[in-house]
DNA sequence: GTCATCCTTTAACAAATGTTAATGGATTTG
DNA sequence: CAAATCCATTAACATTTGTTAAAGGATGAC
């Protein structure tokens, strides 16, 4: 991929988020590495050093971790065209503590995280695209939040369906049951229950 | 309170999340404005606008908003001596997305959010600190989520009596029932459960 | 001090979710 | 193609959690 092409791929992935001038993304565009990772591949370790910022080109991943039962847990879905969890909110020191994993073949663009920083801090829209990364990923998670502690299973599914349809016919229901904080079993209850 | 006063009580609040030079220490007391509230006072409303940031000097205070089905849930407490959420990550166009409330008399620290991320661009040791706690909230938030993900409600009670043991004689069960995803019915039976 | 109010507990029953095990379908491997 | 493996479904039963209603206890108002 040449430079015009990651800045074609570049440019609406972040005007999606918060826009920033020309000569913003071409600063952007300088940092980028291409990643490409296949099906089940866990590219970020928890408790491994990770100092990179992410955009996912194309396919799915996930974040996740393991329960106190050694389960594994999803915690989020990230989808072609979106923005990975900026560094400073999935490290400390540098090291992870989440897991991610490809759900597809996966395509990243990378970016050294401490260069990513600088850029936000000499340059106000970059900075305003960070922070809108950020207050996202948050909403997010209080959305999911709520969900976990003030809906049922059924509801959650529902609500899970309208925000990631497709996402049900492409990925382990194992996993998906995680993210809802149910087991598949239940999980595979509930999608006959609402096929009625 | 004098502005040595207001000094001596953010010095370990600052340090004890990341130490900051006593000039930056300066600086941000600077910006400091106290404020006051009574037990149950909402400070900050969901839908209004907010551009502060805000320390606990004193008392305890919650975030919640309110389930579709209308019903109030606790997303987090914050104790004497911690820093509330990040503006950035609780507002939208300064626009604030959850409730505040004080759960005892409480005394904080407020600070224009603006001027302070002025200082977190121009101050290194300013930035470590803000991004720590960002970093810790997103850590408290990801543990939660597991929590609530991968726990019964008895083994949630327990981690948050390892938490927050003295919030339990302290603040509404009602409150920690939806802070645990619970009815309060059910934290009664489990407390009960757990005293045998 | 008594009444009113609010919060917690208890009880009885209903509904939701978990556990274990078996089944069936799909996909991959050889 | 057959065997093996993986994944989703189903069933039966156990456990957890919710719902509704009633009762008890603490706190504050008057």
């Amino acid at each position: 991929m040449n430079f015009e092409q990651i800045k074609e791929r570049t440019r609406p992935l972040i005007n999606k988020v918060s826009p920033v001038s020309e000569g913003s993304l071409d600063l952007v565009n300088d940092l980028i590495v291409i990643e490409v990772y296949e099906k089940g591949d866990v590219f970020i370790d928890r408790g491994k050093r990770n100092n990179k910022e992410y955009f996912v080109y194309d396919g799915i991943c996930r974040s996740f971790l393991l329960s106190p039962e050694g389960e594994e847990v999803t915690i989020s879905y990230f989808l072609e065209g979106s923005v990975l969890s900026p560094n400073k909110t999935r490290t400390a020191n540098q090291i992870s503590h989440l897991n991610f994993q490809a759900l597809t073949k996966l395509t990243l663009a990378s970016l050294n995280a401490d260069k990513f920083e600088q850029l936000m801090i000499n340059h106000i829209d970059i900075r305003e695209f960070g922070n809108m990364v950020l207050q996202n990923e948050l909403l997010a998670k209080v959305e999911k939040e709520i969900g976990l502690a003030s809906l049922n299973a059924k509801e959650r599914l529902i609500l899970f369906r309208e925000k990631y349809h497709f996402l049900e016919n492409l990925i382990s229901h194992v996993d998906i049951a995680s993210y809802l904080g149910i087991t598949n079993i239940s999980l595979s209850r509930l999608r006959k229950e609402l096929m009625e």
